[in-house]
DNA sequence: ATGGATGCAAAGCCTTTGCAAGCTT
DNA sequence: AAGCTTGCAAAGGCTTTGCATCCAT
């Protein structure tokens, strides 16, 4: 790794080493709060931007790459694993992942016919998972009354 | 539409109307700031936050989707377009549409195998555009032998 | 009259960056 | 030494909201 990043003209540090770690051991949909929260349990004197800034580097090294979803927080997903989709739940939050090498096989057929060099796809399922279908049937016998009004706000951004 | 509006409890006035109608002869990936701007040339006295907020309205009632693609810049599509994915030049940031309708139905049966209730989808592909890449070609006749370090910031935001 | 709608200004929130000081190489 | 890194603080940039006032119903 160290060396990988000498080639590009990077030196490795603590700190960084600490990022790339807890990052790695993390994986899944990352976001700069909770990779921060992560490094910091283990050294306290790392700095917000030291996080965010290496976590941009291993992006651009091609080990990661931004995933945004849903709420406005930008998250970060290994590149390493294998194409895959996300489910968004819009009311808890959650992601779920699924497959995507049959889709991206059209997806690229797509972007060819179009004359576009793909860099990579982005495809995501907004929707309710069965575990909040499930607590909203339930919930549903007391407010079929009620009104109907939407939801005014958009889903606060998670801390 | 102001008879829609009312069964929802909502009201009818000379900004909502302008924003509304502003916003359908925009159409596609709007975003609050351009639809600002058009509304601003009619109305001068029209604010920011009646613009965001009735753009927010259009998506409640159904009639617009929020998509973000690539920069930080929320955008809204209408919603009676048939379902489409979308290209976004890395390079040049402009974002062309491609038709969804085969894919979607594979999206469906994915969903739907894993209990997810699907509200919508949401489908990017990034890369370069023709044209972008036509021009890059004609650059990299000079620039071969300079060192291909990545650049290290995020595409900056449009105003 | 009433309660939603508007405008302005001010928060909020996450994302970026400037800079001086500290470390790798 | 030379230059990349780090930390802190501050700036950005878009999104939301508080509030007094106004207006549609």
């Amino acid at each position: 790794m160290r060396e990988f990043l000498k080639t590009k003209g990077y030196k490795m540090t603590p700190q960084r080493e600490l990022v790339f770690r807890s990052f790695f051991e993390l994986g899944e949909h990352v976001s700069v709060d909770e990779l921060f929260d992560r490094v910091k349990r283990i050294d306290k004197a790392v700095g917000y931007s030291t996080v965010w800034r290496n976590l941009k580097l291993i992006c651009e090294v091609g080990l990661a790459r931004e995933v945004t979803v849903g709420d406005g927080v930008t998250r970060y997903d290994r590149v390493t694993r294998k194409p895959h989709g996300h489910f968004y739940c819009l009311n808890c939050k959650s992601l779920q992942e699924f497959d995507l090498n049959e889709i991206a096989g059209r997806l690229s057929k797509v972007a060819t016919a179009e004359k576009f060099a793909t860099e990579s796809f982005k495809v995501e399922i907004e929707g309710v998972c069965q575990s909040c279908r499930d607590k909203e049937n339930k919930k549903a016998k007391r407010t079929l009354s009620t009104s109907p009004k939407i939801s005014r706000t958009k889903p606060s951004r998670q801390k």
